[in-house]
DNA sequence: ATATTTTTTTAGTATTGCCTAAACAATATT
DNA sequence: AATATTGTTTAGGCAATACTAAAAAAATAT
């Protein structure tokens, strides 16, 4: 068991989040930019990472984060989620507010403590973003993408694509607020002609067509 | 509005919790022995401290804490005292195992949160040991030393001192586990003879006369 | 193929918070 | 009063994490 401090474990999320969508070998800029730190900050912190075994790093080539990495990344991840849960059904935080306190919370060390916050909350499995909760083996719950249409009344989501790209289709989207990222909600179905009323963000309500909605892919929650 | 890390925050705690009971003009090896740290440690950190105004210091010969300083230290033990209080009664974490997670709670920095989270657990006046809680202004409630026997049914408080302090009193205590700072709850009173059924620190119970109660002050919760 | 630009690393510095060893101040003892 | 003891501070160092400036390597352009 590695000890791991609090910028150890933030930069090696960083890595870990970097390196999602398959992308190997991430870079010292990439990193540094995420972090908002220097480069030179970065190169020392990978060496220190490096020496710990959580990233494989060849100097000049960019890191990949080890599978042992993976599993740390991947528990502090659930433990930021796990806040942010709390602070929005709870403590009634906007899904908004929740990330900066979150970011400090996810580095307090006591298993228990997340053990039981799981309990207390009813093991959820995505966070207020739509983000999925790894369990504590770090298995994460694979979640279809589904057209925003194939939802069933009160079910919710969260925007991740589109199928049409064209620029009309975007400027709509942007208009209504329903952007990638964006969590929708299912407040009614129009039998008639497939329509729907949707919640965007838990903050405003809107009316789509079903030609619309068919072409918004959602992870549903 | 000083900024203060959590080191700085934690020696002014400790200076805050040396300085009670009246007690002028704290040591450095006092604080010392308080933090685990070396007094060499402790000297760099008052004059860190004194640079900020939170406490008076003249070298060798003592520290007092300003009221600029107890304002911060009051902030921060309403905080640690509010997530004891959310460890013990949402997380069922027993009342003696909180303060350790509860000390790195303690130095997130988010005053929605306190405020969320005080409202969440019901404005509590007092933590899992029987501690007062500070209000936002840092004021505590001033709990009333009563006689154990004149407490009603349920009620509960901390044991704070003894009127009768004859060595047989104090071994009859001791063999009992009723020490001073125990935590106590009147689970039966007998009204013929005044007799108390009586649960100490959550964990066991135990049968007193009245002339014993009559004997034991206690902080009211 | 060489020159230029970009990226990355190294070197050196600062701050925080701790340490040890040595110096200094206050107090107790003879 | 002189000395021993105890308590406190200073000096100098170390580890962590950030920085800037400069050097080195890699990537790109001419």
């Amino acid at each position: 068991m590695i000890k791991l401090t609090s910028a150890e474990e933030n930069y090696l999320k960083a890595v870990y989040h970097l390196s999602e969508e398959g992308k190997k070998n991430v870079s010292t800029n990439d990193i540094s930019a995420e972090m908002k730190t220097k480069p030179a900050s970065v190169s020392d912190m990978l060496r220190k990472l490096s020496d710990k075994k959580v990233i494989d790093y060849r100097k000049y080539y960019g890191v990949n984060i080890t599978d042992e990495g993976k599993k740390y990344a991947l528990q502090v991840i659930r433990k930021h989620r796990l806040w942010e849960v709390f602070l929005v059904e709870k403590l009634r935080f906007a899904w908004d507010e929740v990330h900066e306190v979150a970011e400090e919370l996810e580095h307090i060390k006591s298993p228990i403590l997340i053990q039981r916050l799981d309990e207390f909350l009813g093991h959820p499995k995505f966070d207020p973003h739509g983000d999925p909760i790894p369990d504590e083996f770090g298995d994460v719950k694979a979640r279809p993408r589904l057209p925003l249409n194939v939802l069933a009344l009160n079910d919710g989501g969260q925007i991740v694509a589109v199928k049409d790209s064209s620029a009309a289709f975007l400027r709509y989207l942007d208009k209504v607020g329903a952007y990638i990222g964006a969590r929708v909600k299912v407040l009614d179905k129009v039998e008639f002609d497939g329509s729907l009323e949707i919640l965007v963000d838990n903050k405003k309500t809107l009316f789509m067509s079903k030609d619309v909605a068919e072409n918004i892919l959602v992870l549903q929650q």
